[in-house]
DNA sequence: ATTATCTATAGATCTATAGATAATGC
DNA sequence: ATTATCTATAGATCTATAGATAATGC
């Protein structure tokens, strides 16, 4: 049936939004293509004709949530400053809502297992996030900003990722806590 | 068929042994119990007499593997200090054997999606490594120790994840630099 | 006789493909 | 007429169970 001009446009966006989301909140592997276009109100046969593999159509989610996600970060450091970012990051709304946030946090290890064209392209993203956190660091000299950036990040990926592990609701605020203080005293 | 006495406590250590490996290596989901006991010498049928469920044969794993885990880091910190422990977990050696590496950086994303039940014994296991890690600062107030500890240990694990995910060599490598310089300067 | 491990299988997934259908553009 | 989406299905997984087999203990 041809439909509305976009409408393929449209139908391609949804199922990158939905895919974005759940593959954040269960994990790629535990997402399946029939519920995935199911949730987008589409049926499995439908798939192909966007992506020619879930892998492809991973790729695309990667590049996607990534932009979103810099644009989150730089909206919120742009008008309230880089410890405002921080603290959102660091936050129990950004922990106990995988689903619409930080790419790495929810993805990393997974993404270290997928083929190397994938990870190639995750490359790229981490390496625009890792320039966008130097860039709103106070140091001077481009290499130790670098360096602080890449630790900055690495703590504020782990915490979140074992805040949102733990049972113990105490110690998941402890750790978002704590690596806070460990970030604020990062960047001098 | 009857075997030597404690013949079936042997073949339980063989299935944690190489399913410690394997999901730390593939991630849980991606590990089928039929191929994991064929490479343990056994068949799928006979996992049963042994786990209950794989579910139960996870929880069994995270025990074990971070009993594993703990007692090197012990052993690695009292013989020759903290910061040669730090150096160990940020090598390219850690980073390029996940299979024998920390259980959380191979594994807490995924275990952030399992039952609570599992999260809960993962939990423990947290506890004991961020006391452990607490015990080995030279900082004196325990709750600031506890703090740096939480901290490092997110650095650390965030770290090992980027660098096993990105492509590019120099960026992995200088990922571990850059964490373990971030590492030392919060341990002070 | 006991029981660790085996084979065989149920029932539920999963990704991907092939070919049909139906709503819009020309 | 075109083509986005559909249904139906192939073929390969997966976890878990049931019942058979065979090697050791008594």
């Amino acid at each position: 049936m041809r439909y509305a001009e976009g409408h393929k446009d449209q139908t391609r966006k949804k199922i990158l939004e939905v895919a974005g989301k759940k593959f954040r909140k269960d994990g790629v592997g535990a997402v399946g293509l029939a519920t995935l276009m199911a949730d987008a109100g589409l049926t499995n046969g439908a798939f192909y004709a966007h992506f020619k593999s879930k892998e492809d159509l991973l790729k695309n989610v990667v590049c996607s949530i990534f932009d979103e996600s810099e644009t989150s970060l730089q909206e919120i450091a742009r008008v309230n400053g880089l410890e405002s970012a921080l603290r959102a990051y660091l936050s129990p709304q950004h922990r106990d809502n995988p689903s619409q946030g930080c790419p790495t946090a929810a993805l990393v290890s997974e993404i270290a297992r997928h083929p190397r064209a994938t990870r190639t392209i995750y490359t790229k993203k981490i390496e625009e996030v890792l320039e966008q956190l130097a860039s709103l660091l106070a140091e001077k000299d481009p290499a130790t900003r670098k360096q602080t950036a890449i630790a900055l990040y690495s703590l504020l990926v782990g915490a979140v990722q074992l805040a949102r592990a733990v049972t113990d609701k105490e110690l998941s605020d402890e750790i978002m806590d704590s690596a806070l203080a460990g970030a604020l005293s990062l960047i001098g």
